[in-house]
DNA sequence: GCGACAG
DNA sequence: ATCTTGTCGC
């Protein structure tokens, strides 16, 4: 996959929260996705440890979800865990990764916010600026904004609000399971993201092609490799 | 000052 | 996210 060089990643927190409000802009948020165009769907996901980050990026085929194809890439963590500031500590590692990927693939979910983001300007909406695939954000927990619980069965959804604007929606991804909160990566719009992210939960809570890397992130942490296809 | 806080 | 055993629930 065709990886951009955006800008280097050799900086202090307050650089970076600097750079991401110029970066925001930069953020598209549409057209909406032909899902029904979309061929392959691919999940990125890191995992940590002894001071290195491990990323991977699993192609599934869609709508049937199997796995065609899964990269992986390490790299020394240069950058701490600020909330807020993700992209900076993960996204080196990500898209060395990405840059590995040989299948086309028409829509990336990223597990972390997009939009749903203090400054608009979550990894997934970080991560889409560097390749020319739609991006998602579809993360476990909130960042911010205000939300009312959505109803306890798969497909219901409420609003993600923050700062006045409806940043992400709060969808059940299964019946009973705690809800996930999708939005906006970029060259996306809310309503496919949250298409898409149900489209791609059909087993689990959390969508196929991040489940797929997560598993691989943890078994190139453990083994030092992820298994062939 | 106090609480919140993706992974 | 990671560190970790047993244990409560479907």
């Amino acid at each position: 996959m065709r990886v951009r060089e955006v800008h280097g990643f050799d900086l202090t927190p307050v650089e970076a929260r600097r750079l991401q409000e110029e970066l925001a802009g930069r953020v598209e948020e549409g057209p909406p996705l032909e899902i029904g165009e979309v061929r392959h769907v691919a999940g990125a996901d890191v995992s940590t440890g002894r001071g290195m980050a491990y990323a991977t990026v699993a192609v599934l085929d869609f709508p049937g979800l199997s796995v065609v194809e899964v990269r992986g890439f390490e790299a020394p963590l240069r950058f701490p865990y600020v909330p807020g500031l993700l992209a900076f500590r993960e996204v080196p590692a990500v898209i060395g990764a990405l840059r590995e990927v040989e299948t086309p693939v028409d829509a990336l979910i990223c597990d972390a916010q997009g939009r749903a983001h203090p400054r608009r300007m979550g990894l997934a909406c970080h991560v889409g600026l560097f390749v020319d695939v739609p991006t998602v954000g579809c993360a476990k927990s909130r960042l911010v904004g205000d939300f009312r619980e959505p109803g306890e069965e798969k497909g219901s959804v409420s609003d993600l609000l923050h700062g006045g604007e409806v940043v992400g929606r709060v969808v059940r991804t299964r019946d009973g399971v705690s809800p996930v909160f999708v939005s906006v990566g970029n060259r996306m719009d809310l309503g496919s993201a949250v298409e898409l992210v149900l489209a791609c939960c059909t087993r689990y809570r959390l969508p196929e092609p991040v489940r797929q890397a997560h598993n691989a992130a943890n078994r190139l942490r453990r083994e030092g490799q992820m298994g062939l296809l």
